[in-house]
DNA sequence: AAACAGGCCTAAA
DNA sequence: TTTAGGCCTGTT
């Protein structure tokens, strides 16, 4: 990988395996937007940036410095998924998959911004989740002007602790604004610390997250994989189910993929949905 | 109009 | 340990 500063942006060369569309529309994230040229526009980690892609470069808004210390690590430039889609391809199914859903990426997102967005997702379709989290974060998060707009950041927990659910009405997010205050508020006291969580072991760590009312399995997961970056973390949602059950049986184990469950993960979700199954159940 | 959406919780077998 | 209903809200 090499990197160089444009003007106003850095163009990245001699990465594989990074398709915007693949990454962003994935599921994984709900942030960032699509304009009729295929670049992308979002806010991660109170820094907002375009990322387009040309003729095989990365083109991220911004300087070296804002790419070295952020966009490297959010997109994780540094590991290599073209041999993750070999490793993973165990089967026809899988050879598949990763071939259909190479350029996936698995974002290193902000810990409490993936929580509190998985809380959201629970039995919520991606138009409601997106709605419901740009509220939140025009609400609550604090403005920046990017180009021309205004975007905001993702209100931090101890924001979001210091509120009341009838302050969260507006999200109409309804039963979960209960659950997004009780998660803000076990970070702030400390009785539940992401970062400590991302160190430790995966059963922990999903033992830790699954004290939080609100947060079961699938979002734990979820948590796990977008948010603390465990790749081998495996959610369950009812198209996965549908998916393992149908192409592995009843006793699937996900870590057959191991350590990459994760990644295989999204290459199995993307196919279902994408190529093969369409936008039904 | 009733069912369902990328779950979770609780109560009850 | 597994299963059914209810939960906020918006959409079909």
């Amino acid at each position: 990988m090499k990197y160089i500063q444009h003007k106003c942006e850095v163009e990245i060369t001699g990465v594989s395996d990074f398709d915007l569309e693949r990454i962003f529309e994935c599921g994984q994230c709900f942030r960032w937007e699509a304009d009729e040229s295929g670049t992308y526009t979002g806010v991660a980690f109170g820094l907002a940036a375009s990322v387009r892609k040309k003729s095989g470069s990365i083109f991220i808004s911004g300087t070296v410095s804002d790419f070295e210390n952020i966009w490297r690590s959010y997109f994780d430039l540094d590991l290599n998924y073209a041999e993750i889609r070999k490793r993973v391809s165990i089967d026809d199914f899988m050879a598949q998959a990763t071939k259909h859903g190479a350029g996936i990426r698995i974002l290193r997102q902000d810990k409490w911004e993936a929580l509190c967005s998985f809380i959201v997702s629970q039995c919520n379709n991606i138009p409601r989740i997106k709605k419901i989290i740009a509220t939140l974060c025009s609400e609550f998060g604090d403005e920046i002007s990017f180009n021309g707009r205004l975007y905001y950041t993702f209100p931090t927990a101890e924001k979001i602790a210091a509120l009341s659910e009838n302050d969260l009405a507006p999200l109409r997010c309804g039963y979960r604004a209960a659950y997004i205050l009780g998660a803000s508020r076990a970070i702030v006291s400390g009785q539940l610390d992401l970062k400590t969580l991302a160190a430790s072991s995966p059963i922990d760590a999903r033992k830790g997250l699954k004290e939080l009312h609100g947060v079961g399995d699938k979002v734990a997961d979820c948590a796990m994989l977008f948010g603390l970056h465990m790749l081998d973390s495996f959610p369950l949602d009812v198209w996965m189910k549908r998916a393992v059950a149908e192409h592995y049986g009843k006793g699937f184990d996900p870590s057959i993929f191991s350590p990459y469950a994760g990644i295989a993960q999204q290459y199995i979700f993307h196919y279902v949905r994408n190529v093969r199954g369409g936008a039904k159940l």
